[in-house]
DNA sequence: CTGAAAGCGCTTACAG
DNA sequence: CTGAAAGCGCTTACAG
């Protein structure tokens, strides 16, 4: 491998003057960089990162963390958080907790050992341990998704996209609105949205029945079994529309409700939260949020480049989104 | 941060034992073993990989390059190098082309600079300067999706996939069948599909009208104009069937299918590849094939391992698929 | 079983 | 404007 010790040599200067030539740091004649330059083109020189991070304690690598790399959620934002990150030259080191709390701690670790100059957490829960290793591991962390106590965190605004979705679904003339949520150790999907939900129907004087609140894991096919038990639970007291907290779990349901022979929206109404690539293309279309995705990982990364630039950032950023009405309700 | 001084000191060694009783190279006494473990558990202490990489010129991070982040092939396909290389202790760097082939030369001599151990390219095209670039970079390079000649390769049974789908359609009666293709600077996706469908049709003694064949741009809007054009062109001539080389251009054109009134399949029949999400939830259900993307990552993954380790593996591995019938034929 | 020393490829005060 | 030297944190022959 060539070396900036042969491109010194070749060019006749030491190595310091190279390392100046290519970092544009300190004098250097244009005569010496000009041969410098030439060189470095015809070898095809490229500066050893291990050596460089070794030295200067940067490394030009951006760590996430995320749940699991194969839900459209992610891949959204990890795609924002590339298209910023690369224009400035830096890289995605990946890394997959399979929603494992474990990992996600470990993770943090290991990136630091990396020397990666920043991470960007796609978190799913928040817990005490989690905290204290971002804490301990000394380098600048985002949070996206929820709120983390003393980390930076860029949060979608969860309470009143719930609220938009539940208000709209009662001004539609629902008055038996069923949810399928996820678990509250995720306060954003499973708290927030949960808590909208449930401050909108009794701020319209509705009731909400427990037999038609569900808790599935996030797949398409929890809101099926979700769906299922809702409406064995509640023979006789049915409801009217479902708000299922992500769209996935809303697909899900459909599903069952078409096999059942329910019609969408006129006997169930149904609407989710993402904006999926897919929810545009059931049948009927979904009525749902979009939550920018690919915005919220431009604006992680444009804030975590401006912290590693020692600006100040705020603690909290809140993202907007935009409900999309489509034939579902 | 802690290094490996700090430790050697607590533990009262030199670093030299340090580095054994860490990586199990040569002999450590029991004892100066469990004090340097003791120390290091509560230190936290974590090797620098960047000191670690330059010493020893590896530096557990494989390269990844891939044509779209969001993309459901790509999520899980990495999904499925990741699932591999974790068990490994091998992380992934990222890098995104957005289908630039510059930038996909450039991405190989930036992650060599980065030191990863190997590279796995999932390839879109086949050119002269890539190959010529993949064997300049000396490290170990696999490629997914395309044969790339003096590459060790995993590609996908294109042609067969493509023959079996189209005999399908033949034997469901059909004699008009449309297609939708890609590009042929995409020797796998563009040619090889497009190729079984002519010599399938051929060989069942069909004709190819040329309106009937139109090239989209692997999205689903495109599916959605494609299908326009096609049916404006063949007006009076029109086909009953359609084979769409990708899930999202089928159901691009499925759209317009239903805009315009066409039953689907009575009216026109129509197939995918990918086995997408959506294939599933679209209605009707779309036919398609399933290529096990995250088994090709895997095995991806793990004959990159085995390179590593200096084994021998073959030059072109290919991969097997399943024809999913469901209800849109 | 253990340690001193060299060296991986860079950058950065410092001196000229 | 330029270079010699030190040092980043590791590993690995080598010698004992």
């Amino acid at each position: 491998m060539t070396t900036i010790n042969d491109i010194a040599k070749l060019a006749e200067v030491s190595r310091t003057t190279v390392s100046r030539a290519l970092n544009n740091s300190g004098y250097v004649s244009e005569d010496a960089r000009k041969r410098i330059m030439k060189i470095v083109e015809e070898t095809g020189y490229m500066p050893s990162q291990s050596a460089k991070s070794l030295r200067t304690k940067r490394s030009g690598v951006i760590g996430i963390i995320l749940p699991r790399l194969s839900t459209e959620t992610s891949t959204r934002v990890v795609a924002g958080i590339n298209e910023e990150l690369a224009k400035e030259g830096f890289q995605i080191l990946l890394t997959d907790t399979e929603l494992d709390k474990q990992k996600e701690i470990d993770y943090i670790r290991l990136l630091k050992s990396r020397h990666v100059d920043g991470i960007i957490l796609l978190a799913t829960n928040v817990n005490e341990q989690l905290i204290k290793a971002i804490k301990d591991v000394e380098i600048p962390v985002l949070a996206i998704g929820q709120e983390l106590p003393g980390v930076p965190s860029l949060v979608y605004d969860d309470y009143h996209a719930a609220a938009d979705l539940t208000n709209m679904i009662i001004q539609k003339g629902h008055e038996r609105v069923a949810f399928i949520g996820v678990t509250k150790e995720d306060p954003s999907v499973g708290g927030l949205r949960e808590q909208a939900y449930r401050d909108k129907m009794e701020q319209s004087g509705l009731e909400v029945q427990e037999s038609w609140v569900g808790e599935g894991d996030f797949s398409i096919e929890s809101g099926y079994e979700q769906m299922k038990s809702i409406l064995k639970r509640s023979k006789g007291n049915e409801p009217t529309a479902l708000f299922a907290v992500t769209d996935r779990m809303a697909i899900g349901a459909m599903e069952y409700l078409k096999e059942q022979g329910y019609r969408i929206p006129e006997d169930m109404a149904v609407v989710g939260i993402g904006a999926s690539a897919m929810s545009k293309y059931v049948t009927p279309s979904l009525t749902t949020i979009d939550y920018h995705n690919a915005e919220a990982g431009k604006k992680a990364a444009h804030l975590l480049m401006r912290k590693l630039k020692n600006e100040k950032i705020e603690e909290k950023f809140e993202l907007t989104y935009r409900l999309i009405s489509r034939n579902s309700v």
